[in-house]
DNA sequence: TATGAATGAGGATTCATTCAT
DNA sequence: CATGAATGAATCCTCATTCAT
């Protein structure tokens, strides 16, 4: 249902749970939590409406859900990036910032439903997941902290930092065209770039 | 009928106008587009439902008019000051990012909404607004390319890094809690640091 | 308003009058009494909307009063031509029937409205009315019975021969065309000889 | 819902569809196209407003169809009757003409329903629904052009001499009532002879 | 006369959700 | 699990009409 995006849920268990999820990523994320209808949702799902029933309680609920996976897997390609550099925070930042950019990029559409749909949850389930964006929120901040405590990064506005950056990579979502004149890669360096520059970080390069 | 920020379209002659314009906004920003219904505005206008389509054809064409009047306030005070800004591009980036804060801050709603709800335009009222925000945003521009120009930003990347500031100050609209930590000129003053440092202006203080 | 027929209504003193009785016939049959709106009069009439209520209390009475013009016009018509055709009933016949034609084809959209909208009408204006046309269709009958009487219509069905004529002409107005293939005189001719034949009166060509 | 005539459409495979088609011919029929509401229609079909659209997806679509259904009636009865007919063209003409009185006077509303609100079709459909009943028509004028040849009948004018026909025909749903002097069969007999007397053709009576 | 602004009622249509099967 | 039919509430918008000027 989303040419350029790979699906964000693979397959589960139950047969259609994962079409269902990516068709309402998708329709949420071209028409709005309220522009789309649950027929538009079980159309791109390839399923009827009342089934949605029976894997989701309520439009809310299945926007929950999707929300759920999209910062699940955020989260884990974070994590995971983090692990993986080296024990500095410039080096752990840039992978960070690269392996955020990289989901922006592939679930453009999941990144724009979670700048934008969010209000539209239950307070519970808003509240969760404001919780879980700002678990990955603090892995950034944790390296933030790290860099100042060390003074790889300079700048004097530490706080807001982190969130700031998040920010801005998130809103590549709402320009990105996977087939402009920039490629991911170096799209991700890019903005490693300006993070690093914006925390301040004398250059090595 | 929004408390915290002063409404963003003053009275005009036809009595009504602003009213219904300012509560748009708000019906608009607090509810999204599709959430918000004409009913919600014509109450916060304090006017009847079909009252409404004397002014505005269409709840979309009501929504282009907000939009319109939210960018013009944003443009010309951008504009007015780099006017009044020093010839040099780190002052005037400086301030330009300090103006574009103080109306991201001050008319946060009408922010969230001119980022949020562009979407659900019609196609030619949508590429009007766009065309209307990117001479904001080219504004930002021209300063980036005059600092590159003559050294004074070291960025390898200054194509992007416009758009960038401009999407990590519109960001602010979605977290500032006008009762927060933070002052309002501290923001500012706060995300023109930012803004220079992502520039690769050398400091100077 | 409408090109092709000449106006209905003449100039009266009151200014306007004229302008939305015929706009009001054009608009009534071209959209109908309910798919058109006391705007539409308006417009066409070029007046306001609300002027028009200074001279026709509602939309009903303005139906009413269109139709009380045109039935007005259409009788005038048929009993002139009468008078003026010589004394035998198939002269007379053919002389009403032509006059009848005439009207049809010179006012097509009244016609329309005339057979179509008057169901929309207070029962008063619409008894009133059927009153009226009835009038009309009493000379019809009277030229009936007096052929019958002296043998020139020899139809064993006189009684309802001369609504079914009728019937037959202002079904004209549904179909014809001005720039079609028939012109007035020849369409009037026609039907006179329809008519005299459905009545069965002996040829005399 | 209408007590005079038998329902037009018969019970079908979705269970409503037959009801909801007689409720609109009944409603359309005694309120017109744009004066009757589709809750007229539900409330006539007893079921829910919003049912109605799972059954057709717009008023005029529901239009369109019920007048499918009259059309298809009405053709087949007339051209069963021309079959069951002689050879000759008169008394194909008279049965032609009675089997067309017979549908009117059992199904008024719904001949007045073809009559007064096609024009409230998309332009699709209506072109569907002329091409229709043209073909119905052309029944009528294929017996015309026969008795023409054979001199069976000796109008001038044979070009219109369906057309006309069928509007007086037509004509009769406005004002026939069935608790009249007129029984079906007197009417549908005096209307042939009207048609054979206008077609001029020699009595054999 | 003439008008622009205003309004309550009602229009077609869509929607999230339920339920019987 | 899966579906088609059903529904009440709500949506945008239009309308005939009124009223102050």
């Amino acid at each position: 249902m989303n040419d350029r995006s790979p699906t964000l849920v693979a397959e589960t268990g139950r047969r259609n749970e994962a079409a269902i999820l990516n068709a309402a990523i998708h329709a949420f994320g071209t028409q709005g939590f309220n522009g789309a209808s649950m027929r538009d949702v079980a159309r791109g799902a390839e399923t009827s409406l009342s089934n949605l029933y029976n894997y989701f309680p309520s439009k809310s609920k299945l926007l929950a859900a999707a929300l759920r996976h999209a910062n699940a897997e955020l989260r884990s390609r974070v994590l995971a990036a983090v692990e993986l550099a080296g024990d500095d925070a410039p080096s752990r930042m840039r992978e960070a910032v690269r392996a955020h950019v990289g989901f922006v990029v592939e679930h453009q559409t999941a990144t724009l439903v979670a700048t934008n749909e969010l209000r539209y949850l239950d307070p519970e389930d808003r509240a969760a997941l404001v919780e879980d964006r700002d678990a990955t929120q603090d892995a950034f901040e944790r390296i933030v902290a790290q860099g100042v405590a060390d003074g790889a990064f300079r700048t004097p506005y530490a706080t807001d930092a982190a969130r700031t950056i998040l920010g801005a990579v998130a809103a590549i979502a709402s320009w990105y065209r996977p087939d402009g004149a920039l490629g991911r890669g170096q799209l991700a360096e890019q903005y490693a770039r300006y993070a690093l520059a914006l925390l301040e970080a004398p250059l090595t390069h």
